[in-house]
RNA sequence: GUGGCCGUAGCUCAGGCGGUUAGAGCACCAGGUUGUGGCCCUGGAGGUCGGGGGUUCGAGUCCCCUCGGCCACCCCA
C-alpha cells in the first residue's frame, strides 16, 4: 500500500468543471420550478440522531443495514441522513412552522450499498415536503411539481405510476391479508421473498421473481380494501392529475421501500434508462411520520429526486446540455503583470467577468489561454501601451483589434457589451 | 452481502505463445511568428502497467490476496 494515492471512497463522485456547471443548472430548474409554487429551502444537519430515521421502518433495508451510523466522541448515536423526508418532518417537529409548511431542500444522502450504475453510497436528492394538510389537491401539486421540472429539463421519456397505501389502518389491515394470502401459498414463493411474508408481506407484492410475480397477481388488491374514504382520495388525486394533462398508471402492487407512506404513492421511472435503477424521482404522503417523531398528528406529502439519475437520464435522452459560464473578458499582460493584476480587479468589481494567466506567460501562451477560457474579448497591455497609456482590444471571434485610452476601458467594454464591434468602438487607432 | 466482467500516461485505447530503454491519438508545455489565440509543423514533459505477495533467469503479460470500476441479484434516488 506504500504511496497509494488517494481517492474517493468506494461509491462516492467528485462533481469537477464542466459537470458541476450542469448540477448548477439543474438545482437552479428545481428551484424556480418549486419556488414559483410557494415552497421556501431548507438546510439541516447532514446527520440526526439514529432515532430520526429508525422512524422509516424497522423492517425497511435503508434502516436494518444500509445506514451510516455510529457513535460520536460524546457516546451520541447518529447516522448520516439516508433520505431527506426524516429530517424535514423532525425540523417541523422541533420548530412547529404555521402549515401549510411547504419546504425543498438539496441534500447529499448516504446508504452503505453496492455501487453500480446509478446507484452510489453517497448521491444526492432534490425533493418537497408539504406538511399540514390531507387535501389530496396537495397530493396533485407535489406530484405536478416533479413532472414539470423533469420537463423544464427536456425529459420526454419518463412515465409515472401510482397507487394508495389507504389510511394507516387501511395499509395494516391490507399487509395482514396479503401475509395470510402468502402463507398458503408459500410452496410457490422463491425462496428469497418467502422470508419477506412474516416481517414484510408487502415487499413481495413488487417482487420482481417469475415465481412470485404469478402468486402475486392473485394476492388481494390494496384497490379492493381501499376504505370509501381513501378511495375518494385517491380518485381526486387522479382527477387532479388529468386535468393537469399528465398521464399515468395505476399499479396497484407499487410499494414503496419506506415503511411511513399512507394513501398516494407515485414513481416517476425514466424509460430512456436500461439500468435497473430507472426511477428518478419519487414519493407519497406520509400521514402519521410526524406523530411517530413526536408531533403533533400532521398529514404531509413529499417526494425525493437523485440528481445522478436524472442527469443519467438527461444524458440518455441527450437533453439539458448545459454550458460552463465563460469569462467576458481575457487580459494579457506583457509589463510584468500590474496590468493583468489591476484591470481584472476593476473589470470584476464593474461587474464583468475576467480572468487572466499568471506567471508572466508569452504572449502566444497568454493568447492561447484566452481562446480557450471563452472569453468574447481580450485585453492587451505591453510596453508600448503601457508607455501610451491606452490598452488594445482584440475580438476574439474576428479578430479585429483596436486601442483605446487606458481610462476609457470599462466605458469601452461595456459598449462592446452592448453589441457594438471592436472597430467602431472608436480609440481612432489603426490595428497595429 | 452474493456472483460475473474489468483495471496500461490527465482522457480514450494498442501492447500475437512472459523476453532488451512500455506505445498511439487527444489534452498539456515549449519552439516555428523580436508582442497575438483558434489550423499546421517540430520537440518536450507525463507511467513504480491500481496496490501487495508469489512463480520464473526474466511478468504489463501467469497465480494468490487486496483495493477500485462496471454489471446482475438485492434494494432504491
Amino acid at each position: 500500500m506504500a504511496n497509494q494515492a488517494f481517492q474517493t471512497p468506494k461509491g462516492t463522485k467528485d462533481v469537477l468543471p464542466p459537470e458541476s456547471a450542469r448540477w448548477e443548472a439543474l438545482i437552479t430548474t428545481f428551484a424556480s420550478v418549486v419556488e414559483r409554487a410557494g415552497y421556501g429551502l431548507v438546510h439541516g444537519p447532514m446527520f440526526e440522531d439514529i432515532g430520526v430515521f429508525r422512524r422509516m421502518g424497522e423492517g425497511t433495508d435503508v434502516v436494518r443495514k444500509e445506514m451510516y451510523d455510529f457513535h460520536d466522541k460524546g457516546g451520541r448515536h447518529v447516522a448520516l441522513r439516508p433520505e431527506g423526508t426524516a429530517s424535514i418532518v423532525r425540523a417541523f417537529v422541533q420548530h412547529r412552522p404555521v402549515v401549510p409548511w411547504k419546504v425543498w431542500y438539496a441534500t447529499p444522502v448516504f446508504r452503505y450499498e453496492e455501487p453500480q450504475s446509478g446507484r452510489l453510497r453517497q448521491h444526492h436528492q432534490l425533493g418537497v415536503e408539504a406538511l399540514g394538510s390531507d387535501d389530496p389537491d396537495l397530493d396533485v401539486e407535489v406530484i405536478v411539481l416533479l413532472h414539470d421540472y423533469f420537463a423544464a429539463l427536456g425529459l420526454r421519456q419518463v412515465d409515472l405510476v401510482i397507487n394508495s397505501m389507504g389510511t394507516p389502518q387501511d395499509r395494516k389491515a391490507y399487509a395482514e391479508a396479503v401475509r395470510s394470502f402468502l402463507r398458503h401459498r408459500l410452496g410457490d414463493l422463491s425462496p428469497e421473498d418467502r422470508e419477506k411474508v412474516e416481517a414484510h408481506p408487502l415487499r413481495v407484492l413488487d417482487s420482481k421473481r417469475p415465481e412470485s410475480q404469478a402468486v402475486t397477481a392473485e394476492a388481494p388488491r390494496m384497490l379492493d380494501l381501499l376504505s370509501d374514504a381513501a378511495i375518494a382520495q385517491f380518485e381526486r388525486v387522479q382527477a387532479g392529475l388529468a386535468s393537469a394533462g399528465i398521464e399515468f398508471t395505476v399499479d396497484p402492487r407499487l410499494v414503496r421501500g419506506l415503511d411511513y407512506y399512507t394513501h398516494t404513492t407515485f414513481e416517476f421511472r425514466s424509460q430512456a434508462l436500461d439500468a435497473a435503477q430507472n426511477t428518478i424521482g419519487a414519493g407519497g404522503r406520509y400521514d402519521g411520520l410526524v406523530e411517530s417523531l413526536g408531533g403533533p398528528p400532521t398529514p404531509g406529502v413529499g417526494f425525493g429526486s437523485g440528481i445522478e439519475r436524472v442527469l443519467l437520464s438527461c444524458d440518455a435522452e441527450a437533453v439539458f446540455a448545459v454550458q460552463p459560464r465563460a469569462v467576458q473578458v481575457f487580459v494579457c499582460d506583457l509589463t510584468g503583470g500590474d496590468a493583468a493584476r489591476d484591470l481584472t480587479t476593476e473589470l470584476r468589481r464593474a461587474g464583468i467577468a475576467a480572468d487572466r494567466a499568471f506567471g508572466a506567460r508569452s504572449l502566444k501562451a497568454q493568447m492561447k489561454a484566452a481562446d480557450r477560457s471563452g472569453a468574447k474579448l481580450a485585453v492587451l497591455v505591453g510596453p508600448d501601451e503601457l508607455a501610451r497609456g491606452v490598452v488594445t482590444l482584440r475580438d476574439l471571434q474576428s479578430s479585429e483589434q483596436t486601442t483605446v485610452d487606458r481610462a476609457e476601458l470599462m466605458v469601452r467594454v461595456e459598449r462592446y457589451r452592448g453589441g457594438a464591434s471592436v472597430a467602431g468602438l472608436g480609440g481612432g487607432a489603426a490595428p497595429s
